[in-house]
Formats: structure tokens, sequence, C-alpha cells
DNA sequence: TAGTGGTCTAGACCACATG
DNA sequence: ATGTGGTCTAGACCACTAG
């Protein structure tokens, strides 16, 4: 793969390295445009491109006559930065969905879910590499479409992907639900919390392109151990 | 209000009424750099920096060696391709924001929203008319944006869009953080729901097009009384 | 092959913020 | 008064697309 970058990212992938690993703080003066002239050995022209990318992303803020501070305070590990579609996928894939048990829904399931129809449910912990487990989470499965337990064991990507490989039917959009919710006592004691605690409750219907609901998703992150970031761009008008 | 304008700005406004207009339809070529460069007698540079304005509003495509045409109208409201930035507004009008108090923003203040610099606090609730509190909300504006409080209660819109009409300045991006909490005694005792009771906090940090921080709001929604919801629509590929 | 947009250089003048 | 970022010029070479 021909990976070559030009010049101005390059040096805004570096600036925002110093961002996000803490070497640059909040508040903290980055390097003039002069300065970063001298040092990568650029023109003007490039470094200010390489600081309008990290301006755009919301990392810096520039001001005429005074400079150019950090502005994001750097993500907490536990944050989940979200802006598209696509990086829904993105996080199903990085937070490993460890399944414990399979069963045909029930309508009660299907009422907290708010969905009807014939679906399978597997439960589980979520939780990202070697970490303590993020979340309890719920999916249910359409179950003409849904895989057997022991693919899911195995599964890389997500589940949602797997449908799509398996059966070529194609997700269209997702509807996302957050709310606060207090931790019930079964829940709490799988998170190692106390009954009763925050939690963010997370429900995502996984839609195809004919309106059908092939998937749904219910995540309950505890308090202080996950936020929800998004970034959100102005339209044209 | 200072209506002295870029050039490139200028000339980025006059192709996007032409879009805008009817006059280029989607598929239309429009100029290439260099005619634009005659044609208004300017350099590349500033002929290139129009155009990307309107590339990144999503006017036009451009590609190497091909050239600049129109892109596609606008969706259809429903199908956003990104939980969208407007619908935030929305809910800003939609739900009133009653001020109780205005203060300089404190050391605790600012660490709490993580931003830095000489800010207004406004505190107060959030209702929709005649209900139950559905929120605690805090904003800070920075002090020279700031409107006087009494300005503030009889507010039709939201303070960002005060702020873009009374200033000019512009709202670029929206930054939006969601997470659980336990509320703490004094919050809880004003919506009435007891202490340790679950939140969804959500903070918003808006960005103008320089990348300043000009406000930052922090809602407080008690579980039960409010749910976020977003539909993402998956993009063409 | 000719023309497009993508990248980059080396200058310049200006408005503005800070000391 | 100095230095900052904002705007702008006049070049250059390149990768890519299309006729």
């Amino acid at each position: 793969m021909n990976t070559i970058q030009p010049r101005y990212r390059q040096i805004a992938d570096e600036l925002r390295l110093l961002i996000a690993s803490g070497t640059l703080k909040p508040g903290d003066a980055l390097p003039t445009e002069m300065e970063l002239c001298e040092v990568k050995d650029i023109s003007r022209h490039t470094a200010r491109e390489a600081l309008r990318i990290l301006t755009e992303d919301g990392l810096i803020a520039r001001r005429r006559g005074a400079g150019t501070v950090v502005t994001a305070p750097p993500a907490p590990a536990f944050a989940q930065p979200i802006g598209d579609f696509e990086s829904i996928l993105q996080y199903a894939r990085d937070a490993v969905f460890i399944p414990e048990r399979t069963r045909p829904a029930s309508a009660a399931d299907l009422k907290r879910m708010g969905v009807e129809g014939d679906y399978i449910v597997y439960t589980g912990l979520r939780r990202a590499t070697g970490e303590a487990p993020l979340a309890i989470t719920t999916i249910l499965v359409l179950r003409q479409l849904a895989p057997p337990l022991e693919e899911v064991n195995q599964l890389q990507g997500s589940i949602s992907e797997w449908i799509e490989g398996a059966h070529g039917a194609s997700v269209s959009n997702v509807i996302q639900r957050m709310e606060a919710v207090a931790l019930g006592k079964g829940d709490a004691a799988r998170l190692g919390v106390a009954a009763g605690s925050p939690a963010l409750r997370t429900l995502r219907r996984y839609a195809d392109t004919a309106g059908r609901t092939i998937l749904v998703s219910e995540s309950l992150h505890p308090a202080g151990r996950f936020a929800y970031e998004m970034k959100l761009t102005r339209q044209r008008k």
C-alpha cells in the first residue's frame, strides 16, 4: 500500500500525537508558524496547512497576534469518539463482545428493546483488551439471520458485519438512543458496582435497506468507565 | 459588524450563490482554478481557498485531472449523513433555558467544563413548557461575547444563536460528550430526585471557525426524563 | 499529450495582541 | 515595538484523468 503522506499531514499527525499523549496539554502553546518552518524546514504555507487540519479537528485554537494553543482536553482512555456511521461499527470491533448465553427473545426482551418479531438474544460483556468489563451488552438478532453461538465466540468483527457477510443483508441506518439508568442488582454485580449505580444505556437499532430491524443492541456502561463523544460539524445552509 | 470579507470568501459566496440559485446544477462543472484566476484576477492560492470552502461545505467535489463539479443536492431530512448539527440547536430552542444566576467562571467551573479562558457562567433549569424541569444546565460563554442576563431571560432562540447574531461569530462545530453520573445533593434536590440518582451528563463545546471555544454547556438530565436519540445513515461507497 | 487538481516554496503586506 | 496569525502573490513540480 502506498501510504506516502503529504508533508503537511505528517506534521499535523506529529502534533496530534503530542496532544494525544499529553505532552502538550490544554492551554499549552504550540510552536508558532515560523518556528515550525525552521524546525521542520518547510514553507509557511505547509506549516499553516498542518495547523489548519488540527484547527478543523477542534484540537487547537489560533488567535492572530497571540498564538496557537491546545484546546481539547486529552480524551480519557475510555472515551469513545464517534462522528459518523462507520465509527459505530469501529467501536463494535475494538471493544470485544464476549457472549455468554443465547436464547430466544422473550416478550419482556422485545418490549425492553422496542421491537417485535422473532429474535435470538445474546448476552455478554464487552471489554477492551485486558481491562475491566466496560459494559453489559445484550444483542437481539433476527432469528433467520442469527449466527450460531460458537461462531460469535470467534468472531473478529461485529455481529452486524457477520450478518452482512453471511447473508448479503446491508445495514442502511442505525438509530441510537442514549439515556441514564440505575443498574439493577444483577447487572450491578456483574459489573462490580453497587446496585442502583448510574449507567449509560445505549440502545441501537440496525435497519437494513428495506427498513427491517435486523439487530438491536443494548449496552449498559457504568458511570466513570465510558463516555460517548462525538463531533458535529455544521452543514451547508 | 465587520463587513469586509477576504477575497477568497467573496468568491466562495459568489459560487455558492450560483449553486443555490440553480444556475449551476448537480453534476455541472465549475470553472477550473486557472479560469478563476484569470476571470477574478487573483492568484491560484486564493482561488483554491475559495474552492476549499465549498468543498468542506460539501457543495462541490474535486478530482485531480478531471475537474470540479457540483455535488448532489442536500439529502432529505431523514437521511442526514451524520447525527446532525442543526438538531442540537433545535433542542436548544425547544427546551427553554431559564437562567437563574450569572457570575464569572471560577477555576473549578473551568476545570469541570474542560476549558480555559475568561468565561461568564449562567446556571438555570431547562424545561419544556409547563412540565417538570428537564435538566440543570450550566452554560459558559466567552466574556467578550456574553449577553446580559436580562437579554437571556427573554431570548427566543438559543444563546449560541444570539452570539451569532450579535457578534457575527460563527459556530463551526460542536463536540458533544455524554456519560452517566450520580447526582450530588444540591442538584438532586433542585430536580426533585434522591441524591445519588443517575443522570445523563451532556457536555457540549461550541467552537468557531478559528477553533476558539465560544460556549460550553453542561446539562444534567435525571434518569427517565430524557433520552437522546440520533439516526445515522450509512454513507455511499 | 494537454490540462486538471495536489503539493510546496519564497516571498509580501496587513490586523491584531501582547509587553 | 515586536511578533503573531490572516491574506495574498507568483512562481514550481507532480500525479492523475481524459480525449
